[in-house]
RNA sequence: GGGCGAUUAGCUCAGUUGGUUAGAGCGCUCGCCUCACACGCGAGAGGUCACUGGUUCGAGUCCAGUAUCGCCCACCA
């Protein structure tokens, strides 16, 4: 065909032009006729909807677009969705700040509830369905607006295959694997000790914690032992009342004649024991702890093992609580009840002080503090009844199969398996699912009820999988009735949701439709790819091997890409409280859609990477050089397909040929950057040595013109299509001016026949 | 305390099995509106390859150790 070639080409507009067209001829819908070998699916991170996407979003999915455009362009038929991770307390969280409400699950459903258009200064209290509501309304308005910016970005994803991690088919979804945990004894409930938000009033797993460097101070107390004291050092003398026992290393000879008396606590008069236990370190401290239930997870331990009573002090809501525990002195506790742990110590301190138990002032230290990643307070540790699933945790023969499956998974860049195998290693117990919060997929479990009205917790029922999603507290189980619930004989439904990860964890099975379409499921899972952050490799990467591994027996995905992440300019993390984060909009408008994705695809896979205008200003240059040189190689007339017949014309296609071979090893290998890399490198001699050599010459006539023609044009048909992946928009724009269909359908340049085109020359001519 | 990664020109980074005078882009200096492109073209300055040892005919590249930075994990009295 004519070359159809504007006077000025450019790059604006280029981004809203191509994307409809993309949309209306269905370049990127996925081909359901295919059979699973001829699919290579994409588990792509579903991005949590909460606010905005950030540079290290649009980095991370414009690498792994670079990759799924590859894999098309090589005859593969993309299965490329896209979720929303909606459900959770981000979401919440946002919901509460943006409409100034809070959920009260004792609330009725108000139909006519509508959030005030001011946000009011005292939170509306409204029940969980109005509040859901209003959850659903929120994040669609965020979805609609991602979903423009990665269109804008140019993700080749098929928009037809979006998910939400809140919406039915993944409720459904996540029933269906919990309740198959259940039946097989990989979930299991259970009143433990937990790691607790007094603020959000919830618990955490153990992949959501943080250590957060807090001020504190070493309170050193006098515990009586008759008329002897025995020294303790603690940061938490509040919970003196909660102290159940002393310990010390079997081996300290400070402490071995103590070992098996016991001791009076100051001040609450309760008498405790002097135990032996190896995690005592003599050298913390005075040697000496107290044990209390409970300050950490080291007291966990050691109230487990040790076979210890307990004494809770501190509620919910972390306050102290109301009553004191048992054997506590209670005119002494009366003047803690109802204190925030800080008000508490406080006071203990001052009350130490004048009995004299208190020796000389405490003494500050800063010291690491748990707590959850999202949360404002320290964690607490409080006696609830949670839901676990096994994750090798407390089980060392699933610990082993889940390294073993992380063996078989290939990782790009190899090295990000330490962390995997380290997390695993160190996991401290199962994986707690189970979160005392209104904005996710509900535990579908309900519980009958005694004769007194207390619910059977060893007995669930559990509905038929038919029936999912179901949401307890509004369904009824089966042989009941909504007359029934919460009467005794009848029955409850459970109230926890399930954390978030615990439906993210199933993203493979979500977008893949399981038991929903066994046909299109056949044919997607498991996926080929897995691409992801480095951050929640603890968390999605794993919860993910641990979802397949149980109900599937095989890995959810072959390979896996950890991209690396983004820095601010100055190449210091970004992150919200920093105020450093750089929103991508007004970057795609300056730059424009393939300088950004140049920018994102010349960072090395799994190397932190700054945000850097510079490079986005050489992707601009480079997607516009590709336009100029496209320009002039298309200026000239069309010659027949003759052979390339001249010297520097076959050396020139030579060395194409090497570089097509070598960007396409590259991509093999999951190296977008070296593969973007090569291309460019070629591309610049192209333009500048090539084509002011052969210039003069084409503009002639002849045969030898013609063979500058007809190897300009292999040239440059090879290279868009190398290009492709990178520059997605500028390489269509050219493609259209003298080809049909769209260059991301096109196939992937081989190098064999460009090969035969430059016969036996050399390219280093 | 354990693990992983990084350390190459002012800046951002390549450098794939160890092999001739260490590369690119940005920035800088100088010269060019040469009929595809001034978002361009040409020329140039700029480096003890973190440090210390070792292996080798030969090390930015391999080995050991040190330092600094970053990340992950850890029972935080």
């Amino acid at each position: 065909m004519t070359p159809n070639v504007p006077d000025r080409p450019t790059l604006d507009g280029l981004e809203a032009k191509w994307d409809a067209v993309w949309h209306e001829q269905g370049t990127y819908a996925f081909d359901r006729s295919a059979s699973r070998a001829e699919v290579y699916a994409i588990d792509t991170p579903p991005p949590t909807v909460s606010g905005s996407l950030h540079m290290g979003s649009v980095f991370g999915y414009a690498q792994t677009d670079a990759i799924a455009r590859y894999q098309r362009m090589q005859g593969k038929v993309l299965f490329y969705p896209m979720g929303w991770d909606d459900n959770g307390l981000p979401t919440e969280r946002r919901v509460q700040n943006y409409f100034g409400v809070r959920c009260d699950p004792s609330l009725h459903y108000d139909p006519e509830f509508t959030p005030p258009a001011e946000v009011p200064k005292e939170p509306i209290s409204i029940s969980r369905p109005n509040f859901v509501e209003l959850c659903l309304r929120l994040t669609a308005e965020d979805e609609k607006a991602f979903e423009h910016l990665w269109r804008t970005v140019g993700l080749s994803v098929d928009w037809a295959q979006t998910y939400t991690t809140i919406g039915p088919e993944a409720q459904r979804a996540s029933q269906r694997a919990f309740l198959r945990n259940l039946a097989r004894g990989e979930a299991y409930a259970q009143e433990a000790p937990t790691l607790w938000d007094v603020d959000f009033r919830t618990a955490v797993a153990q992949a959501e914690l943080e250590d957060r460097e807090m001020p504190g101070a070493y309170h050193r107390i006098g515990f009586h032992r008759g008329a002897e004291r025995v020294f303790i050092e603690t940061t938490r003398p509040e919970l003196l009342p909660a102290c159940v026992a002393l310990v010390a290393h079997p081996d300290d000879e400070r402490y071995q004649p103590l070992f098996g008396s016991t001791v009076t606590t100051p001040l609450f008069g309760v008498d405790v024991p002097v135990l032996a236990h190896h995690l005592a370190e003599p050298d913390k401290g005075s040697g000496i702890a107290m044990i209390c239930t409970f300050g950490d997870t080291t007291d966990v331990t050691w109230w487990r093992e040790l076979d210890l009573p307990v004494r809770s002090v501190i509620g919910r809501d972390g306050r102290l609580v109301a009553t004191p525990p048992d054997h506590v002195n209670p005119t002494a506790y009366a003047e803690l009840a109802g204190k925030t742990t800080k008000q508490a110590q406080k006071r203990v301190v001052e009350l130490l002080q004048e009995s004299g138990d208190l020796v000389g002032e405490p003494k500050p230290v800063t010291h690491p503090v748990k707590f959850y990643e999202k949360g404002d307070r320290p964690l607490e540790v409080v006696t609830s009844r949670q839901w676990y699933i096994r994750n090798g945790g407390r089980e060392g023969v699933v610990r082993e199969e889940l390294l073993q499956r992380g063996k078989e998974l290939a990782w790009h860049p190899q090295h990000m398996k330490a962390r995997y195998d380290n997390w695993v290693s160190g996991l401290a117990g199962d994986w707690l699912i189970s979160r005392q919060r209104f904005f996710g997929v509900p535990i579908p479990l309900w519980y009958p009820l005694d004769d007194s009205g207390e619910p059977r917790y060893d007995e669930p029922l559990v509905p038929a999988e038919s029936r999912l999603p179901v949401d307890p507290s509004n369904d009824v189980p089966d042989g009941y009735d909504e007359a029934q619930r919460g009467v005794p004989g009848g029955f409850v439904g459970d109230t926890d949701i399930m954390d978030t990860w615990a439906t993210s964890s199933l993203t493979p099975q979500i977008a893949g439709r399981w038991e929903d379409d066994p046909d299109l499921y056949d044919r997607v899972f498991p996926m080929d790819l897995r691409p992801q952050g480095p951050e929640i490799i603890r968390t999605w990467l794993f919860s993910t091997v641990v979802r397949a591994h149980l109900e599937h027996g095989v890995l959810p995905w072959r390979d896996t890409t950890i991209n690396g992440w983004v820095l601010d300019p100055d190449r210091k993390k970004m992150a919200k409280s920093k105020g450093n984060v750089v929103t991508p909009m007004p970057l795609i408008e300056e730059y424009g859609s393939d300088a950004i994705r140049y920018w994102a695809c010349s960072g090395r896979p799994g190397t932190d990477t700054a945000v850097d205008f510079g490079q986005m200003k050489v992707g601009r240059r480079l997607a516009t050089k590709l336009l100029n040189a496209s320009k002039f190689v298309l200026g000239f007339p069309s010659v027949d397909d003759g052979p390339v017949t001249e010297p520097v014309d076959l050396a020139m296609l030579a060395a194409l040929a090497e570089v097509a071979g070598s960007v396409t090893e590259a991509f093999e290998g999951y190296d977008y950057a070296r593969a973007l890399e090569r291309a460019e490198a070629f591309f610049w001699s192209f333009c500048d040595d090539y084509i002011e050599l052969v210039k003069g010459r084409a503009y002639s006539d002849g045969p030898a013109a013609a063979s500058a023609l007809r190897a300009l044009r292999l040239a440059l048909d090879a290279q868009l299509r190398l290009f492709a992946p990178f520059l997605a928009f500028a390489t269509e724009e050219v493609w259209s001016w003298w080809r049909e269909g769209s260059v991301h359908r096109a196939a992937w340049p081989d190098a064999a026949p460009l090969r035969a085109a430059a016969g036996s020359a050399d390219a280093s001519v």
